[in-house]
DNA sequence: GCAAGTTCCGTACGGTCGTGCTTTTCTGTT
DNA sequence: AACAGAAAAGCACGACCGTACGGAACTTGC
């Protein structure tokens, strides 16, 4: 890895976790690069655009949380176990401070087109599939109900993980972490497969 | 009503729209100016400070909630009933064009400390007990069990509402607000009273 | 240890931002 | 009709934005 590629992660990272905080348009070529001990035409040389930065550290933000999260997941037993595997590491995820960096950027961008809304809308579908997914497995492992509805699945437990972190991160409730596990408990038990007859 | 006073509400009505869709971190004196065919002096003369029109933007939009939904939902039968009114009517105003202003506000400021963001907990803090007290209404009439957690009730219909709005509204998916409904529906069947013994 | 190429800095430009001041135009009252 | 006060315009400012370009400083391969 040149020495080029270094400083371009290591700004990246930096990035990120200023996008936490402020969104991805609150970022600033200005005062990244004083973070990062550069230039600002210094590290504008890494980018060239503000839209190809903003891309750049989504796909860094996606590819941390393929590592922290999406991945490990799935070495975690089908079914139950699963998600609930998911349920940790997606709450540890968010709870990283300022938050989830996809919450900030997708209510900032939902209404603006281009192709950081674009890119933002890739990454979402591609959550959204992720949890249909380790929700079917457990679906044919027998342990959910075989007519339970994955996407109402997913889109419940995404409600629960936003409704936390709001919570969480603007009232400030300590509890709301809490009342996120107790509400995937009851989804949980909404979805089990009743051991009739 | 002085001429003033006119043009100030008007001013505050539009800029309560565009905050819909860019937050309102996303007001420019200048934009917002120009669509109410005004001199940026003559705009900033009503305001005197972009905070303080962020501050007056959310007190706006805050009367609008409690015109369009908070004081009609109380007219609705106690119980069920009402909370059925206040999913109806919260869902129609978060599918006014751009979304909820508050979420867009929300997610903008959690991290960045201020008047704006004080005043944006207080009045999340206020929809929050609107719901728990709507709901502790229900148990009070016997409609919901006794020991059912009106806190719990609330964070976890933030959820539905917030997932809606991003499923919707990033993703635009079609059968989002109908899965909010499923949502509500598991939720209340979960807090009705059983007829036991 | 020198040449080639990458990495970074200095500086500058046009634009927009929020914000003051002064002056003109409009409103409402007597 | 005249006048006092409010409302809006005009203009200017300093700050910061993203972007561009040329040269300095450093890496790297030979």
């Amino acid at each position: 890895m040149g020495k080029g590629e270094e400083t371009r992660l290591a700004v990246l990272d930096q990035a990120v976790e200023v996008a936490r905080r402020v969104g991805l348009s609150g970022l600033t070529i200005g005062s990244l690069a004083e973070q990062a001990h550069l230039s600002k035409s210094g590290l504008f040389g890494h980018f060239n655009s503000k839209e190809a930065l903003q891309l750049q550290v989504l796909e860094r933000a996606r590819e941390r949380f393929e590592e922290e999260v999406a991945r490990p997941v799935l070495r975690a037993p089908r079914g139950e176990p699963r998600v609930r595997e998911l349920v940790d590491r997606w709450l540890r995820w968010d709870a990283a401070p300022g938050g989830c960096p996809f919450v900030a950027a997708a209510s900032e961008f939902d209404d603006q087109p281009g192709a950081v809304r674009d890119r933002l809308v890739r990454d979402q579908r591609d959550l959204f599939d992720m949890i249909t997914t380790v929700f079917r497995t457990g679906v044919a492992e027998g342990q959910f109900e075989a007519d339970a509805d994955a996407d109402q699945f997913a889109q419940d437990l995404y409600g629960v993980m936003l409704a936390c972190h709001h919570a969480a991160r603007l009232l400030g409730d300590r509890q709301a972490e809490q009342r996120a596990r107790r509400a995937v408990d009851a989804l949980l038990a909404g979805a089990r497969s009743r051991a009739s007859s």
